[in-house]
DNA sequence: TCTGGGGTCCTAGGACCC
DNA sequence: TCTGGGGTCCTAGGACCC
């Protein structure tokens, strides 16, 4: 463990000059949901989970209102009603083609971004002489040619980087922020709560604060090995990045998904076998999908039920994984064995509030051995049944091709407040009268 | 009545072997 | 049959992230 520490250190030569900059979306499925109808602007509004389940997003305004994030639609309803805020159910269509607008445009500033989630990316401008410059015109492209408003932090490390970005949004007029000089950076770590940091969440927080820890510079400052001994491998590097001393490898984005999961709460409580087959195809085919579109197959499919989370009473949970051999991504093989999984761990006699389906052991379908018994799903017609499959479902505007055993999409979730996919499908265009 | 979904990484502990 | 220590590998579950 120790080496691989030292070899953050050696892997940077000392004549390079590190340099992180975080882009972040603000309020990220607001602002989609702002590109398309702009009359929302300066507007409370909000975004619900699936099934409208607990809200996701919120503007500013909603954040000044008192909207907590996560809170239960049901819970905060009155209160969102009461202030006329704008309410929507998840877009994710739209929220995806919009983050690859935005990571398209972005990538033009730098020869190495790296995509970390839906709506932040690392630029790496290493040796930059003026990062703020850059950054700003980056910023000015992005919102021009996508709508999007974007806040930046510019950081010798991912982690500073990131608290940079985090001073941009509450406190800059600009949206943007570069700690780079140590005096700035560390005022700002003495004002910082400990679980304030990246990579810090509750229970390690929680456990630091009863070690007398509070803030972020106390903890830039505890020996390593206290560190390694009472947290782990990773908070350690974590210390170090608020050292200035970059610890965390750079994602290479072409890597693919270790696991796929494809799960959802029900809108009602269901009880039979008979319908939890559906959903479960559906789950399925969709995880197969997504399989498939980075050229893997799977060598374990788990299936997973459970009752309300929130009840106390008549509460279960389970789940049920096989391994495949050979490995697929044959979506048919794969609804067929996971009807299977469902059988063996449903009970009657409860409510299924939830399920889904994980595939993983996954590996590239280039690299699947063949096997003297088994048909493998490229040696065989199944793989171009699939790609006929993924080419129609992936052309715009085309009514879906999917399995029997899916069913019809019944009301299975609730999305009452949900936009148009402007982007993706052409009957659902942005419509504008003049 | 109504409480999200999709990931990654690390660690503890069991199974197994010598 | 009982006794011990040390190692690897695997997996479930925890912690964290957005």
């Amino acid at each position: 463990m120790k080496f691989g520490v030292w070899f953050c250190i050696l892997s940077v030569p000392f004549n390079m000059s590190k340099l992180f900059a975080l882009l972040d979306c603000n309020n990220f499925f607001v602002s989609c949901e702002r590109v398309f109808n702009p009359s929302l602007r300066h507007k409370p509004v909000v975004v619900l989970s699936n099934n409208d389940g607990c809200v996701i997003a919120r503007s500013n305004e909603a954040k000044a209102l008192g909207v907590p994030m996560g809170a239960p639609f049901f819970k905060c309803k009155e209160l969102l009603q009461r202030h006329r805020v704008a309410v929507y159910s998840a877009n994710f269509p739209l929220y995806g083609d919009l983050s690859g607008r935005v990571m398209q445009t972005a990538s033009e500033f730098t020869p190495e971004l790296e995509i970390y989630s839906i709506d932040e990316a690392f630029l790496h401008l290493d040796n930059m002489p003026e990062p703020y410059e850059y950054v700003k015109s980056a910023r000015e492209t992005i919102r021009r040619h996508t709508g999007m408003p974007v806040s930046i932090g510019v950081a010798a490390t991912k982690t500073l980087a990131k608290a940079a970005n985090h001073i941009a949004k509450k406190h800059s007029t600009d949206g943007i922020f570069c700690l780079q000089d140590q005096e700035t950076i560390d005022r700002w770590l003495r004002e910082t709560p400990v679980e304030g940091i990246w990579g810090i969440g509750y229970n390690k927080g929680d456990f630091l604060k009863r070690q007398g820890v509070l803030t972020a510079l106390q903890l830039k400052e505890m020996p390593d090995a206290w560190i390694k001994q009472n947290l782990s491998i990773g908070s350690l590097k974590t210390v170090w990045e608020l050292r200035g001393i970059p610890c965390l490898e750079s994602q290479d984005n072409a890597i693919d998904k270790r696991a796929i999961t494809t799960s959802r709460t029900f809108a009602k409580e269901v009880t039979s076998l008979e319908e939890l087959s559906e959903p479960i195809a559906a789950y399925i085919a969709n995880a197969s999908e997504k399989l498939r579109s980075q050229q893997s197959v799977c060598g374990y499919v788990q299936v997973y039920l459970t009752t309300n989370r929130f009840k106390r009473e008549r509460y279960y949970a389970n789940a049920a994984g096989i391994d495949l051999t050979p490995p697929t991504a044959y979506t048919p093989d794969l609804i067929a064995i996971a009807q299977k999984l469902v059988k063996s761990i449903y009970k009657p006699g409860y409510g299924y509030k939830k399920a889904g389906v994980v595939l993983s052991n996954l590996q590239p379908q280039s690299t699947v051995q063949d096997f003297l018994f088994e048909p493998t799903y490229d040696s065989s017609r199944r793989q171009k049944l699939m790609d006929i499959m993924d080419h129609w479902n992936n052309r715009r505007n085309t009514a879906k091709v999917f399995l029997a055993a899916e069913g019809m999409g019944q009301d299975w979730y609730n999305e009452a407040y949900k936009s148009k996919r402007f982007t993706t499908r052409w009957d659902e265009l942005l419509e504008i009268n003049i």
